[in-house]
DNA sequence: CTGAATCCACAAAGATACTG
DNA sequence: CAGTATCTTTGTGGATTCAG
């Protein structure tokens, strides 16, 4: 059975088919660090700290379909899996660069910014007292 | 009561933290096009095809809490709001329009491209007939 | 080592109705 | 108009186990 993801199926815009392809859970940073070369399953997995192989394989399986990396099997024993980006994964290196540096600056700007904390009931913001409509 | 997002508590790297700001199911859109100016709540929900408001609202005031936009509130009746870019949510402007010129052109490059499918079982891959590890 | 298979919890998103 | 409140549905992701 298949199931679609959550992202829209038409992308509005084609900044949204860009944030579609790279904007998953560890794809930014899966590519990032490939710019550098090769990397193997188990490299990749240690960079996503605490995510498990099955999110692993489906983010690298989903760049992998993309067109963005290259997924190549040695067949030895023990298994040897190697990604690398693709030249249209390469294209990307100019922007994940200034993702990543924007990124840099902005945790500079914000030191002990927490992570979005989601609250259920947001609470009122600003009641206005309702004066006429110009 | 809150809830921690999805989002790991602290970026293994600032690419991570780019990601975790803009990276959002809305929010690349909606800055892309705050970058034409202040927009108000329909607006910006007409942009989000399908998304209830409480997604927009929770989308908008991430964005917000993270001080890429300005929410302006006038006390009038009907209500009006606008949305705005401050000068931290601008200086994305050449990211984002990298972004959508990147994936305008990944469109172009793919042009029937289903968005993912996720299978619950891809199959097996490359069964290789386990040689000698070199 | 590199995944695949299965089960499951929990949070995110949808639908709907309602208010200042 | 610009959201809130609630309920329900969805599905992603974690944990675990197994296999080639």
């Amino acid at each position: 059975m298949k199931k679609r993801q959550r992202w829209s199926t038409i992308p509005g815009c084609s900044l949204e088919a860009a944030l579609n392809v790279i904007g998953g859970r560890w794809k930014g940073v899966f590519l990032f660090h490939l710019l550098d070369g090769k990397m193997r399953f188990n490299e990749l997995s240690r960079l996503a700290k605490g995510a498990s192989p099955r999110l692993v394989v489906n983010q690298l399986r989903e760049l992998e379909h993309d067109g963005l990396i290259c997924r190549e099997v040695f067949p030895v024993v023990p298994p040897k899996v190697e990604y690398s980006l693709t030249d249209e994964g390469r294209s990307l290196e100019p922007i994940l660069i200034s993702l990543s540096d924007w990124g840099y600056a902005w945790i500079e700007r914000h030191p002990f910014q927490e992570p979005h904390l989601v609250t259920d009931s947001p609470g009122p913001i600003s009641p206005p007292e309702a004066p006429r409509t110009p």
